[in-house]
DNA sequence: CGGCGTCATGACACCGATGTCATGACACCG
DNA sequence: CGGTGTCATGACATCGGTGTCATGACGCCG
């Protein structure tokens, strides 16, 4: 690897000439300037990132830790792909802002994550950036001084910097969509109380029915998914919650499920018991996941969960800080997810007009 | 942030004894290190992997490209999920080897390769692994004279070190597993004949076939997947795939699709032409795409597609490169998958034996 | 008891870039 | 024509570790 003195060798001139012409901070002339740049192209010289660290204190690297799976309720067994949407998000406003992505993944043992950011530390990282799997409080170790953190899909009780999702604005707006269709009896099967999610998403669900002046029956919001990772009981504990919404006196038109997965089970349940979708019941999910949402059938009418836009804010955020700008905002910023309008919710004529 | 020096000082020895306990690499005084290791722990010094790097020329880094997502034939809209199995992968097998990873991705424009790659150069990388987004040969620039190359999810024509599914052995087994169910008449409707693994899977197929003396059947082997990214186009051709084998004089008794998001889509457009499954006809896809196929009703018997496994020796074999092995067998490695039997393959009693 | 090996430690140079300061050559201004 | 400012360039020190070599104190061997 050749270094900026074979440059300067090459060319004919003193190292800090060389680097002149590599930063362009200082005037060089002309002739000077393009035998420097043949020297580089003939040599293939490529600067070192560790000497310029060393001597600007300034490493251009961000850290990103993500897992933390194992203690979590729910979801673990898909942990890894939302992540990565986020760290794609992450990585192409870190590289827009010319820095580059160190990763490591804690393997589902939050106990690692000291060690993690202490090997971040040792590469001089100037901010670090902390994934959850899925949208939860977390409580990180103190990082030290000098690092800026921000964290993504998760918030924590100290108020650090934080880019959630808006499961509130999220769920109000699917279910507005699905009255405005004209559904008023909707169902709502939501993923463990447990989760964060869950109660804003509620909220959000709540909020919809009141802007319509749709009274809440409290018997059409059900929790239909279990806080461990167990196929078994998962579906277990929505078969028992479709019964029971389906046996209402009044049953619902439309139903909401806690993710896509949900409603892909849901469909496969609901198929065997001969209903046919979504002429029969019109359901709507979760996530966009799109592997699914696009390849079921009836295509999946579901919420984004904007993962990569939760990571690109996550980024600029902590590219903020660390061009000085400070921790503001203690609240964590929520980022709104699209709606995926498809087929699987049908429009239905209000009852009044139906009759006429 | 402190340095060796700091520590030097509080503990009232020089540097070059503070590296020593570091280290480990000479003796020390039992009272001096002692001293040592509180200055440290007083201080919460770090050592600075930069200024190790310049002395050393040794960054400990590993740079990992993924992408190339948009030039792509199929699953481009999926693309990143099963990269990112790779990736922590690649981030498990790194770890236990000292080494810190470095990502970047293209964002789907391969042309911007090189650029990824000048930054890992500058940033000393010792090692470099490309990721592919599906099984495929590709052809990178040449990378600088030290920095070793090694290709996860994809190969190409110049022998660079490679680690890829077993296409083949994975058709075959879920092929021969489903004979060994009773099945003989087995559609198979693959993904876009321009895929690297469609070949690959046929030949499983027919390997299959073969082992158990069953004819070769050209009718039941089908293209049903298009070469780009077009959900109405994917469902079209499926759609036609499926009438053609479900038509024939002889149907098959089960069906073997590309993957599992057209397993998704054949559980639904088959139900809705009035068929019970698993009952009036088996389905098995390919990848073991969890979140699908545990969802599904029946669930869905598949094969996995290693990516995990895939970016661990793709790791293992960049750090066995970095540490002086040669790059030895040119052909790439082949990964085999676990087979992923759930519930949509039912046994079917052979029939002499249904007589009887 | 002199010589040699080991232990424990420090002084110093070096890795590759860049900030600071110095130097020489012009050009322009009054 | 001397002073001052800009241009173009180089010498040198510095960032934080670590390899090399030197030094002094012992302990052991013959």
């Amino acid at each position: 690897m050749s270094t900026i003195y074979d440059v300067a060798r090459v060319a004919r001139v003193s190292p800090k000439t060389v680097s002149r012409v590599l930063n362009g901070d200082a005037p060089v002339g002309r002739e000077t300037r393009a035998a420097v740049e043949a020297a580089i192209d003939q040599l293939g010289y490529v600067p070192s990132s560790a000497a310029r660290t060393m001597r600007s204190n300034r490493s251009g690297l961000v850290g990103l830790v993500t897992g933390a799976i194992s203690l979590s309720p729910d979801q673990p067994a898909l942990s890894g792909l939302p992540d990565l949407f986020i760290v794609q998000g992450v990585q192409r406003a870190l590289e827009a802002a010319g820095m580059t992505l160190l990763i490591s993944d804690t393997g589902g043992r939050s106990d690692r994550v000291p060690e993690l950011i202490r090997t971040f530390v040792q590469h001089r990282v100037e901010g670090i950036i902390h994934v959850a799997d899925y949208h939860r409080e977390v409580s990180l170790p103190k990082v030290p001084q000098g690092t800026r953190l921000v964290l993504a899909n998760c918030f924590d009780a100290a108020g650090t910097p934080a880019v959630v999702p808006d499961d509130r604005h999220g769920q109000d707006q699917l279910v507005a969509r699905m009255i405005a269709a004209g559904h008023r009896r909707i169902a709502y099967l939501t993923l463990s109380a447990e989760m964060v999610a869950t109660g804003l998403r509620v909220q959000g669900y709540r909020d919809a029915l009141a802007a319509a002046g749709i009274a809440d029956d409290p018997a059409l919001v059900v929790e239909a998914d279990v806080p461990v990772d167990d196929p078994q009981a998962e579906m277990r504990r929505l078969a028992e919650a479709l019964d029971h919404v389906l046996a209402l006196p009044d049953p619902p038109t439309a139903l909401c499920l806690g993710n896509d997965r949900m409603a892909v089970r849901a469909y496969g349940m609901l198929r065997s018991r001969g209903l046919d979708l979504p002429r029969d019941l019109s359901i709507a999910g979760y996530d966009d996941y799109r592997a699914i949402a696009e390849s079921l059938y009836p295509t999946l009418t579901t919420a984004e969960l904007p993962y990569a836009a939760i990571g690109t804010r996550a980024a600029e955020r902590l590219v903020a800080l660390i061009r000085g700008a400070d921790g503001a905002g203690s609240a964590p910023e929520k980022v709104p997810g699209r709606l995926a309008w498809r087929a699987s919710v049908l429009p239905r004529a209000p009852e009044h007009q139906a009759i006429s």
